[in-house]
DNA sequence: ATGCCGTGGAAACCACGA
């Protein structure tokens, strides 16, 4: 089983690069993130005529994630991160694919920092590893997929020294996925993968692809069971070379069955 | 050290991203 993360970038915009890499790797699960598109805007039937049933939660401009599933339909577990009712941003979905508990997620970005988005991106952090032990105490195998915004170690970063103070790699931002790592998950492509440079992200400016100077901060945290059915995990970086690409590329994990 | 690019939405600029 083959699962994947993507943030798009914008899912209307992005249409011809998610469609081509959909037949392309034909990954069973998918993960999106940032949408930049409200509820009845999200391309329903072009996913479906691609072979994938979907659930989506959408905003208007920004935000937005989806659960994309072949050969199954998702069931939709939550559409929001609990602990917080005045939270309206899309950045969360959850669902229950073949046994498998997904969720989705797009973790704020935080910057400037500091300031009221590094604190929200904290509060939001501190919601989700709330409810990741929760995930984890349900004893079920669970894999959280998506935009983390974090850079976990230096590693990750091509100049990790340009970073220290960006609210994606600040101490605080570090410790709290430690903090959530901590907890019994798997960090995935570092299971298989524990010393090699690995990016997921690469900026539209200075030609940041062509010299690979990248972050790595779209990540697969696995719960006990999946890590002992981890087989292979990477990161579609020839996507990020393509034509009207989203500055991220499609990191995805294989599992066995 | 930096939003130089890209997207969406509103309105020919702005917010936002990482």
């Amino acid at each position: 089983m083959k699962i994947a993360t993507y943030n798009v970038n914008g899912i209307n915009g992005r249409l011809p690069v998610l469609l081509r890499w959909l037949n392309e790797t034909a990954p069973d699960v998918v993960c999106l993130q940032e949408l930049k598109a409200p509820q009845e805007k999200f391309p329903e039937k072009a996913i479906q005529d691609a072979g994938y049933n979907a659930i989506w939660h959408g905003q208007k401009s920004w935000n937005g994630v989806a659960i994309l599933a072949r050969n199954a339909q998702p069931a939709e577990v939550q559409r929001e991160l609990p602990g917080d009712p005045e939270d309206l941003q899309s950045r969360y979905l959850e669902a229950t694919i073949n046994g498998i508990s997904v969720g989705c997620l797009y973790l704020p970005n935080g910057n400037p920092a500091p300031g009221p988005k590094f604190d929200y991106k904290l509060r939001w952090f501190e919601r989700f590893t709330a409810h990741a032990a929760s995930l984890l105490a349900s004893d079920k195998p669970v894999v959280l997929a998506g935009d983390y915004n974090v850079m976990p170690t230096e590693i990750d970063v091509y100049k990790p020294e340009r970073w220290v103070n960006d609210a994606l790699f600040r101490q605080e931002v570090r410790l709290a996925f430690k903090t959530l790592v901590d907890q019994g998950w798997t960090d995935a492509i570092r299971k298989l993968y524990p010393d090699e440079i690995i990016y997921t992200f690469w900026d539209y400016f200075r030609n940041a692809y062509e010299r690979n100077a990248g972050l790595r901060i779209d990540h697969f945290l696995l719960s006990p069971h999946l890590s002992s059915r981890l087989i292979a995990a990477g990161v579609d970086r020839n996507v990020r070379g393509w034509e009207k690409s989203s500055d991220h590329g499609p990191v995805w994990i294989e599992l066995s069955d």
